[in-house]
DNA sequence: TATGAATGAGGCTTCATTCAT
DNA sequence: GATGAATGAAGCCTCATTCAT
């Protein structure tokens, strides 16, 4: 009769503790035993369900990398520009929502760890890039799929004025970036 | 007085070796020892010149934010939104061509030490601010000074982008940034 | 009491998995788990059938002296010399059939664990001194029970020099054992 | 003006100091700690001249591979088979006076580490059969370089027994070790 | 009886910092 | 000033053992 343990679950509990944590003091400064304690669980229990303290790191960005997927996946079939507004305001709303996932990143920007961040961004520039041709007409002439890596500039700019200075409102820049990102390429 | 001069040289040297070093391995995994054998002296002489290794990246983000400031000591009095673009194209190509200074940029962001980070990007935004304030007509309807965020924003997004993959060309980016923050708020 | 019968049984095949386990990475390298996993239990189970890791251990030890018991005790009653030549195939040759145990012994040799390993040669000696004394006038003046520790310590050191080097062919050094230790010593 | 340290000396005092705890406790349960408390030094220290822990056990194996390189150099040019016997006596000899080295020896067989105890032993054999094959005509017919391995194994079986029970007395041993191993092979 | 998740003491190793030379 | 050997606190990780199921 073992004991039944739902691994997956524990191992998000886990995750979101380690995100709570490395929030809070930096990946770097965060001790193995800081996310036990913060999971409610004992230093020796993490490697139960990660193999090293690299490995919860490597974890958050995947479900960081899963989240932000979802943003993307969610902007409906509206006009382009339209949906690149709701990007806009989806991805600041999402950051500014997990502010802890949010400070992680910017960890995660710096760790030589084998994340392929280089990949997401692609992604992403590549999803932006889609919608910028398919508005077509409605650009400026000369705004195109090269402009893609400004807008995504533009809001994780946005996220590390934010996250070295929190006095800055997060969700409410993504109408300055809307007006320059997107009604600034507007025909 | 040579001794002093010495002296500031000598901190100097200790300072762009940590840079290297830092920028190439994080200053998490950066050594103490490893900035002395960059810099050609023995571990304990670095606490001749700094307090601790903490010390010396808080130099390092001295020292890098003086030569921000001198980019934008330097831009000249043309109009406000040519001085703009002149920025912008400065700091991505300052950015580009001390890669080592950038790459430390983003460990500075995620170090909780007392660098005031916030100050400098607070500087950043007034001063673009006060350009976009002396553009006056110049501008759309509804774009000032809160839309320098977005500018700030998108320079130092290019920033992230272009560490998490040197592949892109960043001072090539000026070109797409100017597009989107200078043309895109043009009246 | 077939509850009896199943529990020395049990406790049997986990000593089997331990030796095979012991073998193959020494006592040190062996985990509780190696042991059970080998034995095709659950890591717990093992501390159903013995109180600690280092009894475990011990138990290795009780059967391999039970096995060398057995051998002294299978000598017949041929003349003494034939006995001793008797002994010595037999000896090596249980070792090379048993190479698991063989390997596990010099883990025993150094284990500081109350193995009574000292007991168990005395015991060695006193049966080939036995069988030296009781050859009597077939020896070489001079010899005598005295020389039950060479006889002894040709074959462990036959064993030592096996496993070190498994490349020599165990079996087959009891020939020049004999040649040396029994031939030699005849009279 | 660098301090000055003589590394090759402080790396022999460890070494000595390793060997004594190792003897004392035996490898397996030697704490790092423990070697740097008999070597009057940090725990730390140890790094500075040993890479690992197991480095430290290496060292070990080097020093007494060359006592015992030494112990086969110094036989001098009498006839073979006298110096078999100088062997013999000044293996044993060796032994008893080195009481901890021997008593690591054990640890050493057991060690899976890249220690070559292969290499020695062969190197071992290889000059005792040079030994025989130069006796030639002094032996019993059928004897030569095959026996080799018995008079090894008398040695290294008399030093097993001897650590198993510490009571023997084992340069004493050397005479019954010769009585077998040389009067009788002699012709 | 059997399980295997959980525990937490304890080992190895690193490295910022100190200080005798 | 300069050096680099030495220190020892602290972190990561392992694993014997326990115990709820």
């Amino acid at each position: 009769m073992p004991k039944r343990v739902d691994r997956a679950a524990k191992r998000e509990a886990i995750l979101e503790a380690a995100v709570r944590v490395f929030a809070r003091k930096g990946f770097a400064a965060s001790r193995t035993e800081d996310i036990a304690a913060e999971a409610g669980i004992a230093k020796g229990s993490v490697y139960l369900y990660f193999d090293s303290r690299d490995a919860v790191l490597e974890g958050v960005f995947a479900a960081y990398a899963e989240r932000a997927g979802r943003v993307l996946a969610s902007l409906g079939d509206g006009p382009p520009l339209e949906r690149l507004s709701a990007l806009i305001r989806g991805t600041l709303g999402m950051l500014a929502e997990h502010p802890d996932h949010a400070r992680v990143l910017v960890d995660l920007w710096s760790t030589a760890a084998p994340l392929d961040m280089a990949a997401l961004y692609r992604d992403y520039r590549e999803m932006i890039g889609e919608l910028l041709e398919e508005a077509g007409e409605e650009l400026r002439p000369g705004i195109g799929r090269a402009h893609a890596v400004v807008i995504v500039a533009a809001i994780e700019g946005c996220l590390v004025q934010w996250l070295v200075d929190p006095g800055l409102d997060l969700p409410a820049l993504a109408g300055p970036v809307i007006d320059v990102c997107v009604e600034g390429i507007r025909a």
